[in-house]
DNA sequence: TTATTAATTTATAATTGTTATAATAAGTAT
DNA sequence: ATACTTATTATAACAATTATAAATTAATAA
């Protein structure tokens, strides 16, 4: 699976006349392997034992270019840092308020809400992203067992 | 319309406690009648013929108790800064790629999603939000001349 | 009123995520 | 091999936001 994903997006890469560098394999590898969306930090940290003399500004630098490739989509939330990830199927995403945790889930079909909003607006829609918040079941079980 | 809100807003924040400063209520006013989603720097800007020794940090904290209230939400897009939303009904955001308007638009029920989510994932729903990109008109037509 | 206390604002410094710059290194092509 | 492009590194610059401390304002109580 991963796997797949890494070599279509190697193949996509150096389509574009991308060089595929150490870092920059690494970089994409632990994106794609990656289930938590990291932030730029969480991917400098993880591969620092591997590349250890590896600048912040490759992390950044690459991730626009795996962005403007079309690979990773940057994701913003209220804190501070952005958050990655890997572009797949179609997914949302479930955030947990206490944690911050990041569960992917399916659904398809929000076409109609897009046709409702270009057609209301007047705009053409290109894409769409949603994000659920709540607790997880983690932090239920947490909550409860302290009070 | 925006009076009422406004009203209801003070009334809100009256009853947690909070002072209502000309500052605070020159920015809550802002929040509401500006249909144009301000970062904390537009309405710094938009004030300081009114209050000419306002601080920027006096906004900021502003907006920090007008969301601890439950009053306005922030939003994070890609760019550098956030921007700030009073909170009325449920509405979501179009969003143009092009020149970065937003426009309201409302639609009703993705209760649906929400339960899905919740089912798939285990979490508590609190809430969600959604957002759907594309061009608006302005950026179409100009679009078109400019070819 | 005056004194006292708490809340708020202001001014400014500190922090942090990100981007820009310049030098070095590595790969590619002629 | 030489020149040329691209990528990485190290570091400085930047910009949004937050923290801190002093000054100001408002609320309360004697």
């Amino acid at each position: 699976m991963t796997e797949v994903h890494l070599r279509d997006a190697l193949d996509t890469l150096k389509s574009t006349g991308v060089r595929i560098t150490p870092q920059r394999h690494a970089i994409l590898e632990f994106i794609i392997q990656s289930m938590s969306h990291p932030t730029a930090d969480d991917i400098y940290k993880a591969l620092e034992s591997k590349f250890p003399s590896m600048s912040v500004a490759t992390v950044y630098n690459n991730l626009r270019v795996f962005r403007e490739a079309g690979l990773v989509k940057e994701l913003t939330y209220g804190d501070s840092s952005s958050r990655f990830d890997f572009i797949t199927n179609d997914h949302y995403h479930m955030i947990c308020n206490t944690c911050g945790k990041i569960v992917d889930f399916h659904y398809p079909g929000l076409d109609e809400v897009e046709h409702l909003a270009s057609h209301l607006t007047g705009f053409d829609v290109s894409s769409h992203r949603m994000e659920i918040y709540g607790t997880c079941p983690t932090c239920k079980e947490h909550a409860t067992k302290v009070q």
